[in-house]
RNA sequence: GGUCGGUUGGCCGAGUGGCUAGGCAGCGGUCUGCAAAACCGCGUACGGCGGUUCGAAUCCGCCACCGACCUCCA
């Protein structure tokens, strides 16, 4: 484990060298999706984000434990006490079962998450299975005193627990601000405040999903599921946390909260989180409109898009960023994205056809540490790719004899571009959907190339012509080199 | 209103007190029957105004603008 890895702490606002608390073992939460809706743009940031962070921690030797959870229960769509869970509301609108509608939109996003070449979690829980473990943890918090109850519900006492324990060191806010600025919502009449949260809340009759508790038949509040769970599989205290910007506050706020007051610890070493996503320089948001789920991405079909746009376009491009900045969807942007990350692969594929040669030209080790320093100073993946690039500048002059490596060293260099590229970015060629008959097709192309090329001898560029605009209106581009003619499938 | 973050060349997007990423687009060239593709080369940008400094786009101050969170959201 000798490497110079450094994150960026939101708890400290700066970077800090990561040391895990029982190496070689590390322990990763990441706050998952609730399973209400169709997997979007939104979610694809924290997935690729954290699977990068997976990924190369495990590359550095770490045994990692990475869980993600399922909030399939206790999340409302809004704060008062009479809103409703999500996935209940979307269970009652559709007539079905919470958990068919929890168990197909996970399965979604596990669709979805395959596409982007996202490795799955160790552990990926779900909420509603650690009803025991949550209710177990409410009873902590109530029997250290940091929890009141009212009428069959049970609310976190932020107030009481500021004086110990000061709340809002995540996300840097001060109780007495809080105070001052809480929007007020209607039905908050059981709260002492207004920025105490719900650990368990009382069903009304007509709420699907119940679980009998000492204190009512409810369901336990949202942020209490993440505590619970993280504490099963990680531990009291483990080493990372991490999770969308959007749920710094008061998610992992009050995650830190019920932590603290019930094992007296906070939760997680290093809180980690990606910023957002916009469209066209604003923010995505269902209430704006210009929510783009991840099937409309890959098949096209928004009026925001001109074009589908590949799974790995856009992990490509959302890696071209930095996790902490935002990243702005534009159909510009994908373009490029689309384009640069044709070159890189394009590049890996010709790296295989360099020939060794007696000696080398190329510094491969500085090549190396260049890359291992990029990720290393809090997983600068966007410095990485511009080093890949340079990578495929030489993979080209090597290629044409401009630059050369021997045997053992070109091994090194193959290894370190696939190593970068590919098992830790992720990335990989994509294929076209699938052909039943590939060699029927080679078969065909290579005799129709060869009827255009004996056109070309006798200088009927007519037909050759022909060939050349009739393939290309079936969306195969024929490429000439020196070396004959090539053929590749564009999907327009 | 409070808290936090941002403003980089046509677009996206890194970054550092002086050596001035990268991709895409554009331009020029090589190649080609013509194209396309490919390859090579080129562009000196850092919101405004002050200050610190030998030197700042990079540090400090003020201003402007944009955004996020404070309500559901990844």
């Amino acid at each position: 484990m000798d490497n110079n890895l450094t994150l960026y702490n939101t708890l400290s606002r700066k970077k800090e060298e990561f040391k895990p608390i029982n190496p070689p073992h590390v322990g990763l939460y990441v706050c998952g999706p609730t399973v209400y809706g169709d997997p979007h743009l939104g979610h694809s940031r924290p997935a690729i984000t954290f699977d990068l962070l997976f990924r190369y921690l495990t590359h550095l030797g770490y045994k990692v434990r990475y869980v993600r959870n399922i909030t399939d229960v206790g999340h409302l769509e809004n704060d008062a006490d009479d809103g409703e869970d999500k996935i209940a509301q979307k269970a009652r609108v559709e007539q079905l079962e919470p958990m068919e509608i929890a168990q197909y939109y996970s399965n979604r996003y596990h669709l979805f998450m395959d596409a982007l070449n996202v490795k799955r979690p160790s552990i990926e829980p779900r909420a509603s299975g650690h009803i025991i473990e949550q209710l177990q943890i409410v009873k902590e918090i109530l029997d250290k005193g940091y929890a009141y109850q009212k009428n069959g519900s049970v609310y976190f006492d932020v107030e009481k627990y500021d004086k110990d324990h000061r709340y809002g060191t995540l996300s840097g806010r001060v109780l007495d601000e809080l105070l001052s600025t809480t929007r007020e919502l209607e039905g908050q009449s059981e709260k002492h405040n207004s920025f105490d949260f719900a650990l368990w809340k009382k069903a009304t009759p007509t709420h699907i999903m119940r679980w009998p508790s000492p204190y009512s038949e409810g369901f336990p509040g949202w942020h209490i599921e993440c505590t619970a769970m993280s504490t099963k599989y990680l531990g009291d205290q483990f080493d990372i946390h991490g999770g969308g910007m959007d749920l710094l506050f008061p998610h992992h706020e009050c995650e830190i909260a019920q932590s603290v007051a019930a094992k007296g610890k906070t939760p997680a070493r290093y809180w980690i989180h990606n910023n957002m996503i916009t469209i066209n320089g604003q923010k995505m948001g269902k209430s704006l409109g210009n929510f783009i789920t991840l099937e409309e991405f890959f098949t096209g079909n928004h009026k925001l898009l001109n074009k589908a746009w590949s799974p790995m376009t856009i992990r490509f491009f959302i890696l071209q960023a930095h996790y902490r900045s935002t990243v702005d969807f534009s159909n510009e942007a994908l373009q490029a994205a689309e384009k640069g990350l044709e070159r890189l692969m394009n590049a890996l594929e010709q790296m295989e056809k360099i020939k060794p040669a007696g000696q080398t030209t190329f510094d491969i080790q500085n090549f190396k540490n260049k890359c291992y320093a990029a990720l290393n100073d809090d997983l600068n993946s966007p410095v990485l790719i511009a080093h890949l690039f340079e990578g495929t500048k030489v993979i080209k002059a090597a290629v044409a004899g401009k630059e050369s490596f021997t045997k053992k060293d070109l091994e090194t260099f193959i290894h370190t571009m696939h190593l970068f590229s590919e098992d830790i970015l992720g990335l990989k060629v994509e294929t076209e959907g699938a052909n039943p008959h590939p060699q029927i097709l080679e078969g065909v192309m290579k005799l129709l190339l060869e009827v255009r090329q004996q056109a070309k001898n006798v200088k009927d560029f007519e037909t050759a012509d022909r060939i050349r605009d009739g393939l290309k209106q079936l969306g195969i581009e024929v490429r000439d080199s020196k070396d004959g003619a090539e053929w590749v499938v564009k999907t327009p």
